[in-house]
DNA sequence: CAGAAGATCATCT
DNA sequence: GATGATCTTCTGT
């Protein structure tokens, strides 16, 4: 089936739902050389409140999408080689991205295979810098329209609740002390290997012999 | 204008 | 688990 392109107004919500939301879409990119396209598989919210977000401090030239519309492309380029999809959520002027943090190959596997080089399958586009590199995603896709155009988010099929690790963050409920919040598909073999943070396992006895 | 840090990844021990 | 690659962006002077 034709992969649809998600509406504007998926876009224009809470941050975090948004990135719970996104988990099980479909990220697509047509390019000359053919289509690429992943279920996403992780994603990770990032608010203005959030002092590990770019725009925690504000506008500058570089997180300028993220005030931008909902259903923007922010790609932005870091470690001196990688490049980082997020899709811009909220509303304008109110910053607000998830983070695409890996995706499930779907279509043009070989095309990613001759993108990525000799690695195996499953690191083909597991993890931010290489989800981008695989589906041929750099600074030509920044601010681009995810709601139209080559490159885009299609709906897919919901991922169940039991399915999806949440980032419950110590404490709960806010990212006030800098961290982020990161959705995945528990005990997808595609997740990247990135920590995901896990809530301190309750202790029933402090006793340690 | 210098310096540091970075929403990472591949490679090595 | 540790480290180097490589360069943009932001901050402070």
């Amino acid at each position: 089936m034709k992969p649809r392109p998600l509406a504007r107004a998926f876009f224009a919500r809470p941050t975090l739902v948004v990135a719970r939301d996104l988990v099980g879409c479909v990220l697509v990119h047509d390019t000359d050389d053919g289509r690429t396209s992943g279920k996403i598989v992780e994603a990770e919210a990032y608010t203005e409140d959030d002092p590990g977000c770019h725009a925690f401090r504000g506008k500058t030239p570089r997180n300028a999408p993220m005030f931008e519309r909902p259903g923007t492309a922010y790609v932005y380029f870091t470690y001196g080689m990688h490049w980082c999809l997020n899709a811009v959520t909220e509303r304008e002027d109110v910053a607000g991205a998830v983070l695409i943090r890996a995706v499930e190959p779907i279509d043009g596997i070989e095309l990613m295979r001759v993108r990525r080089g000799a690695i195996r399958d499953r690191d083909l586009a597991r993890g931010p810098g290489r989800l981008t590199q695989a589906l041929a995603i750099a600074r030509d896709q920044n601010r681009a329209d995810l709601t139209r155009g080559s490159l885009f988010i299609a709906a897919g099929e919901r991922v169940p609740e039991e399915a999806v690790a949440a980032t419950p963050r110590i404490g709960l409920g806010n990212t006030q002390d800098g961290r982020r919040w990161r959705f995945a598909v528990r005990g997808n073999q595609w997740v990247s290997g990135g920590k995901i943070e896990t809530a301190p396992r309750k202790r029933v006895s402090s006793r340690r012999s």
